[in-house]
Parts: structure tokens; sequence; C-alpha cells
DNA sequence: GTTGTGACTAGTG
DNA sequence: ACACTAGCCACAA
């Protein structure tokens, strides 16, 4: 079921830090789906703003920015995420390892 | 039931 | 760095 699958994606992306990032992959992983990271970019298309969640903080596995979507770039600055000289988070810096072993 | 799609990932050139 | 491919999954039409 989408809901069961998105409502652990969204609280997972509840709980990421401020200042730190984490990457599709890794997101699907905690969800328990780790074949499914394209359905964690789909949950972060389709989830509510008014879970005010900081879908921001979530990137690809190359810390790529979701596309035609400048305000993240901002928004990650404000946070105190660092940038590369090309435009990618630098994810050895902010990548969000805290595995929480539900199950 | 089949097809097209995507805010993915890993590999290759 | 970029472009492309193949594998992957769930959803919408």
């Amino acid at each position: 079921m989408k809901a069961d699958f998105y409502t652990e994606v969204y609280n997972i992306v509840r709980e990421i830090p401020e200042g730190c990032v984490v990457t599709y992959g890794q997101l699907a992983k905690l969800a328990r789906r780790p074949q499914c990271s394209r359905m964690v970019g789909q949950a972060m298309f389709n989830v509510p703003k008014e879970l005010n969640l900081p879908c921001h903080r979530v990137v690809n596995s190359q810390g790529r920015l979701a596309p035609n979507w400048a305000e993240q770039r901002g928004l990650l600055e404000k946070e105190g995420i660092t940038f590369k000289k090309n435009g990618c988070v630098d994810l050895k810096k902010h990548i969000w390892e805290d595995i929480l072993p539900i199950i």
C-alpha cells in the first residue's frame, strides 16, 4: 500500500535534523523498501505541505537536488548546508546516517 | 493486463 | 563532468 510506505517516509523525513541531508536510497531503506527509491521521490512530490516536512533535505545519491525546484537550494543554504562548486550538496559532510532499527 | 512515467541507483563510455 | 543504459518499483491511465 502506498499510504503505509508514504507514511513511513514522511515520518522519517520529519526526523531529519537541521543541517543534514538524506538520500532517496537511504530513505527507502529506512522505510523498509530498499528497492523503492523512486517511490520516495513520488512521496516527496505528493507530500502535503501541511505536514511541514523538510523535504528539501532529501537529495539523490549524487547530492543533486530536485529538478525545477530553485527554492530547495536557498532553503538548504539557510539550514547551513554547504554546496560544492558544481552546486551539489556536500554529502560527506551533511549525509544523515542515524539508522533507526525499526522491526 | 499492458504501457508510460518518474524528485532513483549503479554502471559504462 | 555529462549522456546513456539497464534494473528497479509503484502508480495512473
